[in-house]
DNA sequence: GCGTACAACTTATGCGCAAAAGTAACCGCC
DNA sequence: GGCGGTTACTTTTGCGCATAAGTTGTACGC
């Protein structure tokens, strides 16, 4: 671990000299010296104290991202293949612009803003994490924060938002099923918020705009908490009989569902309609291969830290982000009349 | 931004006590101050700088994951569920025993290294990344490394191996396929080193201590390269009928040969059995579900990070940990005759 | 009543770096 | 030939913290 100052005595001249060669200050070194320091960086192979170096700048070059854990059947929100490809969008792109990435998982709002503090993080990622009264904690840091996929209207005053056009995703799919003779369209999910709402408002929207009338018994919920899954599972599946179609909130939840109707020997598509959202390897990989909205969710991780860094760089982002969907139609809808 | 000196100052006392009374330095202070000073703490919420702590130090509590960035089909490795239920379990570990976790995903142990040295890391952990050539970069470091899953003989020296008992787990899929009827069992997979060529020896010693002759022509080679995957894929499907069963090295492949099967008319476990290995949702939300083995990837993280940490105690370990895999006996294996 | 021991502090130093402020030499110019 | 300007440096300072070294004050023993 060499340091400036140990480089400077042996190259006989002042630590400010070689810190300036270090940041490539133009002329104010000469072009001799500039030469002789560089060799001898590369041949001792220099690495900086970032410790020392973000003490002296009050900066850290360091970006968090906060994920909520979430305590369900799946065990924590992580194992879900679209966190996957999140963390790698925004990796790489805090990476290749040559910051660090500090993960985080916790429910903890405020623990992960005591994180944030200490190491002095220079700005924030935060997916699922937003509820109103994570809203107070955060602020009074003053880091810029991004979020991805909230829905909070607190949270979209004070922060900037990556999400996607669930609403219409949503839309696109109701009406592609209402286009293939289906009236009776129950849609899935395990809450009424957020995401799950902006989708269900989509899903709403489509039928209305069909004349076809919308009731709340068309809402199947899921409880994916370990103990409730089967039994929410028994009854949707019950229930499925109901319908001619159903919209699930989620690739995850539609295969899940899709594996529970096959074990009790309902047929996707042949007596059922199946859809998803999200588009991921559960039901690229599935046979019948999943009909389902397409999200690009690398490209949503790498739009959050892009709009992170520009924030740092002090320019103006917009404050709502809205990536498009697209409609993926494969084999779990029939045809019907 | 409250400081230390600052806090001094408003107590009218020296830093030293209230450092003191910050790591709870017995004897050095007064119960009367202690008690003072812990009141204005959590008044103004002080939260330590840590660059500033490490810096005087000479530590810094971050502890490093390396995930070996793969370009193949899935684009990146950390798609699979594998990494993420990886990443979980390391990062509740570490966080835990109060240290961060800073996440790199790259194929450069060079410039990991780098990261490493600037930022002076604690500790590392590599998840495929340990090449012969990747030893020696790390080795200059002098820096505790857990690796996991790797099988490089040079690393082994070197560093400490959480990995799985591939070979077992291996030879009892292949025991269970002999036990129901099957003789002429391939083996699929993309390489033949690493985890993978412990799984094909567990496949090989089984075959053999059953009498079965091996041939190289059982071994199919599947390339998840974009490419190249479709490719391979009717190759394999075309040779199917050559076997009863194909072990595949993972519940991925094992999936995703299922689906080209099944597009092509071939019926699992009807026309040939499939099996998998590690047990992610992937196998268990399919239908049929998969026969495979299973691994508890979250342990492997933990064990990772908790040895890790042991490591940074100063205690001692074993250098070679093999967690146990368990056979798990679904629907895509068919007793025959 | 003096030395010793100890409790309860404070002062001073250094970690490695960046940058502000200082210096010294030189050039050109009226 | 004195002065402003420039180049190529060096010296100094401070970021926030931990800690070694120093300073009181007081109780105790003989």
């Amino acid at each position: 671990m060499i340091t400036i100052k140990e480089i400077a005595k042996q190259l006989n001249m002042s630590t400010t000299t070689v810190s300036n060669v270090i940041h490539g200050k133009e002329g104010e070194v000469s072009e001799d010296t500039r030469k002789k320091v560089k060799e001898f960086l590369n041949k001792v192979d220099y690495v900086p104290n970032i410790n020392a170096r973000n003490l002296a700048q009050n900066e850290s070059k360091i970006i968090g991202l906060a994920l909520k854990a979430r305590a369900d059947k799946y065990e924590n929100l992580i194992m879900d293949p679209f966190v996957s490809e999140l963390i790698g969008g925004v990796e790489e792109t805090i990476r290749n612009a040559g910051y660090f990435m500090m993960l985080y998982i916790s429910s903890d709002i405020g623990e992960i803003m005591r994180h944030v503090s200490t190491w002095n993080v220079d700005g924030l990622i935060l997916f699922g994490m937003i509820g109103d009264d994570g809203i107070r904690v955060s602020e009074k840091y003053k880091k810029p924060i991004v979020c991805i996929d909230t829905y909070s209207i607190e949270g979209l005053k004070h922060f900037t938002n990556v999400g996607l056009d669930d609403e219409q995703g949503s839309y696109d799919m109701v009406s592609y099923l209402i286009s293939q003779g289906h009236r009776k369209i129950a849609f899935l999910s395990d809450n009424q918020s957020g995401v799950d709402f902006a989708r269900l408002t989509g899903y709403k929207k489509a039928l209305k705009d069909a004349r076809i009338r919308y009731s709340s018994s068309n809402f199947l919920q899921i409880h994916p908490k370990s103990d409730d899954l089967p039994g929410s599972l028994e009854e949707i599946c019950q229930r499925s009989k109901e319908f001619s179609a159903i919209m699930c909130v989620s690739d995850l939840y539609a295969v899940t569902l899709i594996s529970a109707l096959t074990d009790r020997g309902i047929s996707v598509p042949g007596d059922i309609s199946i859809t998803g959202f999200d588009d991921n390897m559960l039901g690229q990989l599935h046979r019948p291969a999943l009909t389902t909205v397409h999200q690009d969710v690398k490209v949503k991780g790498v739009t959050a830290a892009a709009t992170l860094l520009k924030q740092l760089r002090g320019q103006r982002t917009a404050n709502q982000i809205k990536l498009p969907t697209k409609l993926i139609i494969r084999d779990t809808v029939r045809k019907i009349n």
